[in-house]
RNA sequence: GCUCCUGUGGUGUAGUACGGUCCAUCAUACCGGGUUUUCAUCCCGGCGACCCGAGUUCAAAUCUCGGCAGGAGCACCA
């Protein structure tokens, strides 16, 4: 068949050949406009855009989750998983449980104010609130009821092994010695945990597996431990807690989960919770991952690392210039939609990546340049004394320079004032040292000798190099910080004062973006670096 | 060690289910040019990749096998 139609082709080719050479090539374009004009169009590959299709969501109603741990305030990684599942949900009219995890009491411990920052953070990010938001340690009665029938049902049992000699049996292919007890026993000690009368390592809830299964991770898995520690939500209502694996499966399953997108760091959990679907008779929502994600600008940091970091006072806050944090990157002035944009250009691949700020950048410039109103900000002020050539020449006494360069609305200017025997002025050190002759931008030609600059021209007569600078009767003292790895540095010089607003962006010309934090009277007014 | 996942330019991504339409898409970065009274934006052009090897086939980024590399899980964390 194959042979066959590779001859047809090279018949065929040469027919067509034979035609272009006594003809011209235009002969065969107006027999293939005649036979089949769509032959001409070379078709280019469709390139997908936005999101790929969820598997299996007919008649369904799409429900999505997002499940932080509220042990500090989310990060830029969090905001990936927030994008996506919000997207999907957009995609197909569904919805987002946004879920605190928030069971364990001792290693990763709930912090209080995190819920209501996550919360407020997830609108921010995803541009709506979350449709449903529950919180596990509210949900414990469920749980905990779960795992009774569990062990009444003969598929949990309490296994009364240390972790280290549990570890020991399970990669000998061996299983605990508590695996094939009676029913009644494991009620009886699950009822000893939940009264207290067991410690924390005493005992844990064992989900039975198969256990020649392959991937010893898998086999007879912990459900539920004991934890005696105050939880900032229940206190100390609850002796037993459930792990992750548990807590989230039986969750999942309550809210009517269809559809869970995750890290591939949780692989195993989605096979361990398969296997307790499967005694419980549940069908396991679909799943997808996304592989780890590297961001060259930040190291490595975890929640709780940063938290410990601020509590030792190595940075200033959650919003700490140099923190990958939701609060440093907002604080900063960067435009939610740009975070959306990457997420979703990056999409939903298990490849581990390296990304830049680079990239987020490059979205935010185009999201905020076009409405970013322009000023002056001039870095190491040299003062310099203004002079005309010639006689003392009046000119206009209102310079008006525009407020954004693509505006078309003439109006929209700022003003500067000349008073008539103003004459000083500041420009930056760098322009100063490297330059004779320059031309102040929107203003003038001038030429300097030391520290005098004399006005040549008003027209711009030649091209020479253009340079940002300001009045002394405009300018302000400013403070800009630029964080920079592990430090933040700090840029002193003064700032174009002319209708200034606290919290907003401005585009200070040759400098880059950067969000005026406060304006505090009698002191340097406060710049935060967006990005250049 | 056991189990699992992933390999397309500097970075990220499309194409891979059903091999040909792919001398491989788009973005970002970089280089060059243009517009611009900002070293911003915008516009144009350029650069540069299918991890390696073998096999199947007329035809392989795509299928098979074998390597190699990177990452993850094996917590009484999430």
């Amino acid at each position: 068949m194959a042979k066959k139609l590779s001859s047809l082709i090279d018949s065929e080719v040469s027919i067509a050949n034979e035609i272009a050479a006594n003809d011209g090539i235009e002969s065969i374009k107006k027999i293939l406009t005649k036979l089949n004009p769509d032959a001409l169009v070379r078709k280019k590959q469709i390139r997908r855009t936005g999101l790929p299709d969820l598997l299996d969501t007919e008649n369904k109603k799409i429900i999505l989750r997002f499940a932080p741990n509220p042990n500090g305030p989310l990060t830029l990684g969090h905001s990936r998983g927030i994008v996506l599942n919000s997207q999907f949900a957009k995609k197909y009219n569904g919805k987002v449980v946004l879920r605190f995890d928030d069971t364990d009491t001792k290693v990763k411990p709930p912090m209080l104010e995190a819920y209501k920052w996550i919360e407020e953070e997830y609108e921010w990010i995803s541009g709506s609130p979350a449709d449903i938001v529950i919180r596990a340690s509210e949900r414990m009665p469920i749980y905990l009821d779960y795992a009774e029938k569990m062990i009444s049902k003969g598929f949990g049992y309490v296994c009364r092994c240390s972790s280290g000699e549990f570890k020991k049996l399970r990669d000998a292919g061996e299983v605990s010695p508590y695996r094939n007890r009676s029913i009644e026993e494991n009620l009886n000690d699950w009822s000893a945990m939940l009264d207290g009368k067991m410690k924390a390592g005493e005992g844990v809830v064992r989900v039975k597996t198969p256990t020649d299964l392959p991937n010893p991770a898998l086999r007879d898995w912990p459900a539920l431990r004991i934890q005696h520690g105050e939880h900032p939500i229940v206190g100390k209502m609850y002796k037993v807690w459930p792990l992750l694996d548990f807590q989230s499966a039986i969750e999942d399953h309550e809210q009517r989960v269809t559809h869970i997108i995750r890290g591939k760091d949780l692989m195993d959990s989605t096979r361990k919770q398969k296997l307790l679907y499967e005694h419980f008779g549940w069908d396991y929502p679909e799943t997808m991952y996304w592989g780890r994600v590297k961001v060259f600008e930040f190291g490595g940091f975890s929640t709780s690392g940063m938290r410990k970091s601020i509590m030792e006072s190595e940075y200033s806050g959650w919003d700490d210039l140099r923190l990958p944090t939701i609060k440093s990157l907002r604080r900063r002035g960067f435009d939610p939609s740009s975070l959306r944009s990457f997420w979703l250009d990056l999409g939903l691949t298990q490849k581990d990546i390296s990304i830049s700020m680079q990239t987020i950048e490059s979205f935010n410039i185009k999201k905020i340049d076009p409405i970013t109103p322009r000023r002056f900000f001039v870095r190491n002020p040299i003062k310099l004394k203004m002079s005309w050539k010639g006689k003392n020449k009046k000119f206009n006494d209102i310079l008006k320079i525009q407020n954004h360069p693509n505006s078309t609305n003439l109006d929209d200017v700022r003003k500067w004032r000349f008073n008539e025997f103003e004459e000083t002025l500041f420009i930056e050190n760098n322009d100063y040292i490297k330059w004779d002759k320059f031309r102040l931008k929107d203003f003038a030609d001038v030429s300097k000798i030391d520290k005098h600059c004399k006005v040549e021209s008003i027209e711009r007569q030649d091209n020479r190099q253009i340079i940002h600078w300001l009045l002394e009767s405009i300018s302000r003292e400013a403070v800009l910080h630029i964080p920079q790895g592990n430090n933040i540095m700090i840029h002193e010089g003064i700032i174009e004062n002319y209708n200034l607003e606290e919290g907003k962006i401005y585009q200070f010309e040759r400098v880059g973006f950067a969000k005026i934090e406060n304006i505090t009277p009698g002191k340097p007014i406060k710049l935060i670096w967006l990005h250049s």
